[in-house]
DNA sequence: GGACGATAGACGTTTCAACAAGCGTCGTCT
DNA sequence: AGACGACGCTTGTTGAAACGTCTATCGTCC
């Protein structure tokens, strides 16, 4: 087959700008998120399940229930029950019913926990920088402050999430 | 850039830039993400299969193999013959052996597959203005840019979702 | 033209996410 | 104090994703 000659226009791959952007959110994040899961399968572990235990580090040496914690996550888990349910069995967290009230229960990070996110930090870091090392300080900047403007209105008001500036 | 000036007020919450930017990332992708699948699980879609019947319809009346299809979506699909039996149940598209090669099953959207797109082609738009329309046309040229500069070197070279400009 | 490797999908199995219903616990109202 | 409703989590079940393995078909080489 011989090469195309003239290309007639580039097709209008997109119904609309808005959808163009969408769908470039998507498939960016699809590619980078590849990234991740091969340093996090190494560790049996999903980008999800790291992230609620750095949440509990972060919360070391307290704790907290088990659905405030869902509520931190990135990606909002409607299962956490069985998610810690997973890291316990692995003794990275612990899990304890207070008496003051029998109906919530306490998570907090294990020294098992804190030894694995030691262990992983640097691999993390140098994940990210894998994912998008090769970005400047500055478009990384604008990036972040574009994608808080695009969900700035899907996020509720007080919520760890909400641009406060 | 030089050293901290006063930024004592906020915690880090992120290890680093890159990290900043890629949770950020994952939060607008995974925000704006509930407001597509509410449209779509009105209809037992997944954003992947509507995806899937989009690329058939530019397809039509032509036909592509299976696989070839599992490769041009916006996140990559493993098992595509078992995403394509739920279409093909609900008579959204057909498949065939064709003769010559009777190795590849060709897929192709049916006149039910082409008239559910139809009618999801308004909504869907909507959908798309619920998520981002707040954002300024000049706003999502810049993020659609610094997205694909983002995911670029995790493009392969030929791709259909490699930067070409 | 038969053996061989490569190709394209199908399929079995395991794991995980999502939804819904259920159960113990607590606060409150009368 | 007992009833009632809200809360916080657990559990059952269903459906889909991920992974490896298996089958059929094709091209090629001798």
């Amino acid at each position: 087959m011989t090469t195309a000659p003239p290309r007639p226009a580039r097709k209008p791959r997109f119904d609309s700008l808005y959808q163009e952007a969408y769908l470039n959110l998507w498939r960016t994040y699809d590619r980078l998120k590849v990234v991740e899961d091969e340093l996090f399968v190494r560790f049996d572990l999903s980008a999800q399940q790291y992230n609620a235990l750095r949440l509990l580090e972060a919360a070391h040496p307290g704790t907290m229930p088990t659905l405030a914690l869902g509520t931190k996550l990135i990606s909002r888990a409607p299962d956490m029950t069985r998610m810690l349910d997973r890291l316990e069995e692995r003794k990275l967290v612990h899990r304890e019913r207070k008496p003051e009230n029998r109906r919530v229960v306490e998570v907090g990070i294990s020294p098992t926990g804190l030894a694995l996110l030691d262990e992983l930090s640097g691999l993390v870091r140098e994940g990210h920088k894998r994912q998008l090392g090769h970005l400047s300080s500055r478009e990384l900047k604008q990036l972040v402050e574009l994608l808080q403007a695009a969900r700035d209105p899907h996020e509720e008001p007080g919520g760890r999430w909400h641009r406060t500036k």
